[in-house]
RNA sequence: UCCUGAGUAGCUCAAUGGCAGAGCAUUCGGCUGUUAACCGAAGGGUUGUAGGUUCGAGUCCUACCUCAGGAGCCA
């Protein structure tokens, strides 16, 4: 049922894409791609064509092209791939400025009559729309929401790559299925052993961070948890960056710049795939926005970040990265200073403080449950939280007891451990969780054995402590909740290309 | 795991316990500026599965299956 694909009738027009088209302005260009749309008007068709970088209409009157070009035209059937030449108007009446004038088309495969592309213009349900995850993702928002995630991914790597970190894999299979609370995905390794899906290459990493100094990973992450939300995957993809002599606070400092520089490097490329999309860019730009401490935040904000005059020379804005300094830089080693936090961009608040900001509003009526002290935040609690800012909030020095067991305690209050938690704005959760890690081998070994975990199976954890133990921090930032704010969706499973769920593994 | 909701044409959805319907898609016809184009016509159904109540069940009852989103947990 394939036709094989001639040559265009003018084989000197150069192929480029739809993205650059604006580019080729009066010229005759080639684009290679599939038949979106098609709509008619007696002797005069309108396809509008795509190629994975947008979509433009193309304009074909019966008088102006070839009879075959007009009547296969007229014929085809949506998502048809074809090799189509035209010139280039700049128009008013089209949505991106330009639309194509249609000299000759030429079919690769032609969608049989009998079966037509089943994702349609309307809307569609969700069932309908994963079941053909493998066909829906050409759709224009769709595909616009992979280019941005493929943006940030660059983003976030190249931001460890210039900044002097080394990029340093994980085992994705691992021995013991102890690191923490979570469900993991069990497999057989040959027989005698069980094996693991990672839930973390956090440990590994820390092992990593200790040869090379500063590091990050970058891979796949699973969690067998039964979650059923619109902030789950069972498979996700994690970016977890590692640093020795490095505090909670430069933690915290690295950890903004990052998002900075992934939010702005969207805002450079993106702009109108987040328009198609239906994000509210003003938005983003509030979150780069260097800012004074007075106009972030909304009244209920706290005095957190406003403590500590120190680390001034820290201002993580919207700057290029190359100007953005390396934080470990500022950061000494450790000097965990309690409170005392560098002012910045993005506002910090203890969990202390974030539970009065609970409780007060709680007491106003506008959460309906009250928070408990010593309690993790829940769901609500941390959209509450984060709607108070317009940039993403960072949470830090939780309690120890209801944190995991490698984080170290904070020095001023050894009931809190020194660790952050990153609320994504508008109501996305929690995007990044990092901590200051246990560093002497004593404190950790007795927190293995509190916990109730095997130390035989963490003794090369604990050797990372006896040989050269030095302060270090990490963080870990899941890939598809940070998409799913910045493009502002609804749910992570429009996020990755096949989305991995509790009820769903195919296609 | 718990709570709640939904399964009817290829898709999105209607239908007081009383003849199974519309829009889109498909096919045929019309239209020279359409923007999920529009106008006319045609074809298209084992109402998730299995029982039950009833003169009569898409509708009521029971069980099961599938999916969704919320809690918990987390990124």
């Amino acid at each position: 049922m394939s036709t094989p694909a001639t040559p265009p009738a003018t084989p000197a027009a150069p192929v480029t894409t739809i993205a650059e088209i604006g580019q080729h302005e009066g010229q005759s260009i080639t684009l290679r791609g599939w038949l979106y749309n098609l709509r008619s008007s007696g002797k005069l068709l309108f396809p509008t064509f795509r190629d994975g970088t947008g979509t433009i209409q193309g304009i074909v009157p019966k008088a102006a092209v070839p009879e075959r070009v007009f009547e296969t035209l007229k014929t085809l059937t949506l998502e048809s791939s074809l090799v189509v030449t035209g010139r280039v108007r700049a128009d008013s009446r089209a949505p991106s400025g330009f639309e194509l004038d249609v000299d000759d088309i030429s079919i690769t495969q032609r969608i049989p009559d009998e079966t037509p592309f089943p994702i349609q213009l309307k809307e569609a349900g969700v069932d309908f729309l994963m079941e053909h995850r493998h066909l829906w993702i050409r759709t224009p928002r769709q595909s616009a929401i992979l280019r941005v995630r493929a943006t940030i991914q660059r983003a976030a790597a190249e931001y460890f790559d210039t900044n002097g970190f080394f990029r340093t894999d994980p085992p994705i299979l691992t021995p013991n299925a102890c690191e923490g609370t979570s469900e993991l995905f069990e497999m057989d390794y040959f027989g005698d052993d069980k094996a693991y899906l990672t839930q973390s290459g956090q440990l590994y990493i820390e092992a990593t961070a200790l040869a090379l100094g500063k590091v990050y990973s970058f891979g796949p992450t699973f969690r067998a948890e039964k979650s059923k939300t619109r902030r789950h995957l069972t498979e996700f993809w994690m970016i977890e960056p590692e640093v020795t002599y490095l505090d909670l606070d430069g933690l915290m400092s690295l950890a903004e710049s990052f998002l900075t520089h992934i939010v702005s490097r969207v805002l450079e490329t993106h702009r109108a795939d987040l328009k198609l999309i239906g994000k509210d860019i003003t938005k983003l730009e509030a979150v780069i926005a260097p800012t004074s401490t007075a106009e972030a935040c909304h009244p209920e904000r706290s005095a957190a970040e406003s403590k500590g005059p120190e680390g001034a020379d820290i201002t993580p804005t919207a700057a290029p990265l190359s100007t953005t300094p390396a934080p470990t830089t500022t950061s000494s080693a450790g000097h965990a200073e309690g409170g005392k936090s560098p002012r910045s961009g993005f506002p910090r608040l203890t969990y202390d403080e974030a539970h009065a900001m609970l409780v007060d509003a709680h007491a106003r009526g506008l959460i309906e449950t009250a928070h408990t002290y010593g309690d993790d935040f829940g769901s609500p609690d941390e959209t509450y939280i984060s709607s108070q800012f317009d940039k993403p909030v960072m949470v830090h020095r939780y309690p120890a007891a209801v944190k995991a067991f490698y984080m170290q305690p904070d020095p001023l209050d050894p009931t809190k451990a020194l660790c952050v938690d990153v609320l994504a704005p508008e109501g996305y959760g929690e995007i990044i969780g990092g901590s200051q890690r246990v560093d002497d081998y004593d404190l950790l070994k007795s927190r293995i054995e509190q916990h109730n975990l095997p130390l035989a199976a963490f003794q090369w954890y604990l050797d990372l402590r006896k040989y050269g133990s030095v302060p270090h921090s990490g963080f870990g930032m899941g890939i598809e909740r940070c998409v799913a704010w910045i493009c502002g969706l609804e749910h992570v499973r429009e996020t990755i290309p096949f989305p991995r769920t509790l009820n769903r593994i195919y296609p």
